[in-house]
DNA sequence: GGACTATATCCATAAATGTGGATATAGTCA
DNA sequence: TGACTATATCCACATTTATGGATATAGTCC
């Protein structure tokens, strides 16, 4: 990684924001500070292991941070982000929000019980 | 095209930016008002089918507006880009021409014989 | 019309990417 | 230890994308 970035470092960055799946799960973090996979997987109504992916992906492009809790492993935007993705945050508030998909999306979040409750047979 | 853009639209403009191809026509539009296919074929050093491919993919997703003079058809950045796209814009202006590659191209087509000469074998 | 040139498109192929079920890993609780 | 759960990774397959040589299209000049 250098100071400037390579070109070819801009396209795969680019290349991470070009899947939807990847942009709702940045839409939803954008919005909550902090959220593990099991709730994505609810929220995305999408199979586990695809969810798994692309959040690995994103992590590895450097817009997520992840912590472990136990069993759970929670998911949030990295703050120290690099320079370009600084500059693409504005970009990615100012219009996720406003798509339809983001809007269901965070509909359904807010319809599913609050952390710390279980959400999928979670451990007691 | 809605007024709100679709998160798969938000996807495919994204998806135009992920080849370094596309990315460094960019960079050299951003700095030269206009430049013919052959200037481009001549400072990227690729190929023309692939170099005429990638103008299609980027006019088609906006960036691009072409206009043809005799033979030869001048592309450039399109004045009327999407609201996205205009977030994007200096986004490209700070990083592309930082990168090494973006330098490289420059100094190629500094080198080249100006607008209305031949470049290669241009009809007399 | 004919020769020539610039550009776009076609085509077959190779490489990359996404998908989701199955499996592996690792933590929790009793 | 054993049962259970959350998550990551594996795998086979399907889809997409890029590539560049070959060909088609269209304009220019004689």
């Amino acid at each position: 990684m250098d100071i400037v970035p390579a070109m070819e470092n801009m396209a795969l960055l680019f290349q991470s924001l070009d899947d939807v799946t990847r942009l709702r799960i940045l839409a939803l973090l954008l919005e909550e500070d902090e959220l593990c996979v099991c709730y994505l997987v609810a929220v995305l109504q999408l199979p586990q292991s695809t969810v798994s992916r692309q959040l690995a992906i994103l992590k590895n492009a450097g817009w997520l941070k992840d912590r472990r809790e136990g069993v759970w492993i929670h998911y949030s935007i990295n703050r120290s982000l690099g320079a370009i993705q600084q500059f693409l945050v504005p970009v990615l508030r100012n219009f996720l929000p406003a798509t339809e998909a983001a809007r269901a999306d965070l509909e359904r979040l807010k319809k599913l019980p609050r952390e710390g409750a279980a959400v999928l047979a979670a451990p007691r």
